[in-house]
DNA sequence: CTGGACATGTAACAGGTTACATGATTCT
DNA sequence: AGAATCATGTAACCTGTTACATGTCCAG
């Protein structure tokens, strides 16, 4: 559900979008937020379309393939405000953690396995930090002369609620490093104990 | 996929489960590592016994209803340890975060708004970490006289992994906690200046 | 002229949710 | 008699992923 309104909110400003650049700002700006797939994404915006929450025009471009643009409805709109007012159901999103699975398997798995695995883990984690530590979206170079990807290059660098998520995104990768170095730490000096 | 694994590692032991106690276990123990429906449950337990991973039998009770116990086969055991050997292809989780896509659209919401919702929100975190500050499964008082959920209480308890886990739960609840204490210091103050 | 970025889609499948249906047993 | 817990399932639906198909335009 909530992809709907994702859609609905960036096609509610005044610059209309077309689907592969939605795509391209899902994954510059918002992926560790909310993550869809192309195919998701066209779908989603045809059934919007549908229930007349959005409508699409072709945009012809000399220089590249012709678009489709898509903006909200005034409907489109209200949903999406309304939405927005709403309270959430849950502050819970769901867990499907692959990593903490195996981790709850680790005594079946034996420490050097588990070890291997938080080294990977942290790798992975400390990347993720890093790429939000100096985060700057790229969407105005991609995508040159399109003023919907200047407005949300710009958004992200200006707006103090972007700036929030991208705080939380670095307070939780590094608490999770700390997390992750400390039962390394407690695993390997078991193994050099025993060996 | 790992739904299936979870299933093909819990039923790995000497003791057989039924998919109600599955289901306990998944809420009492993981369920902020993996979360999932009785439903999916039954019908994941059906698949993987046509796979022949799995094989049940009806146990009769005198005092409750009878139910199906599975367990895994050894093609089934090997097939969970293949894949606990196996490098994960990726140590990030889908991201999914109702909360986080609406304070994205902030700025539209306005501060008054995104103040209430982080009020939630701590509301929830905070309830959260207490639940894993004093973290003890009630599966074996649920289940009196089962053995596989006197086994799984014990593992709670007493597993070094699954220490691990509920430190990492509460170590991620105390981030948020205090990255959102931050964030609505920072609205209110703003608010304040205003009125 | 080939590969890559841009662009839009379709179809099939896998994974997850909701709603419904059924029934045993125990407790009040 | 009615509610609560234990117990198993089915069906429909929604959401998300994978694979495939098609085509434009530019740069090397």
């Amino acid at each position: 559900m909530s992809l709907s309104y994702a859609l609905l909110g960036l096609l509610s400003g005044d610059r209309p979008m077309n689907g592969y650049a939605i795509k391209a700002l899902f994954d510059e700006a918002i992926s560790h937020v909310w993550q869809a797939k192309l195919s998701q994404i066209y779908r989603e915006l045809d059934a919007l379309e549908a229930k007349g929450l959005l409508v699409s025009s072709i945009e012809e471009q000399r220089d590249r393939p012709s678009k489709r643009l898509y903006r909200a409805t005034e409907e489109g709109k209200k949903a999406f405000l309304d939405w927005l007012g709403s309270v959430p159901e849950s502050y819970a999103s769901p867990k499907r953690d692959e990593f903490m699975l195996r981790l709850f398997f680790g005594s079946l798995a034996g420490p050097e396995l588990v070890a291997r695995e938080f080294r990977g883990f942290l790798g992975h984690m400390r990347e993720h930090r890093a790429s939000f530590e100096n985060l700057h979206s790229h969407l105005a170079e991609r995508f040159p002369g399109d003023p919907a990807m200047e407005r949300a290059d710009r958004i992200c660098r200006e707006d103090r609620y972007c700036e929030f998520i991208r705080r939380r995104a670095v307070l939780l990768a590094e608490a999770s490093i700390a997390w992750a170095e400390e039962c390394l730490a407690e695993l390997e000096a078991e193994g050099d104990g025993r060996a």
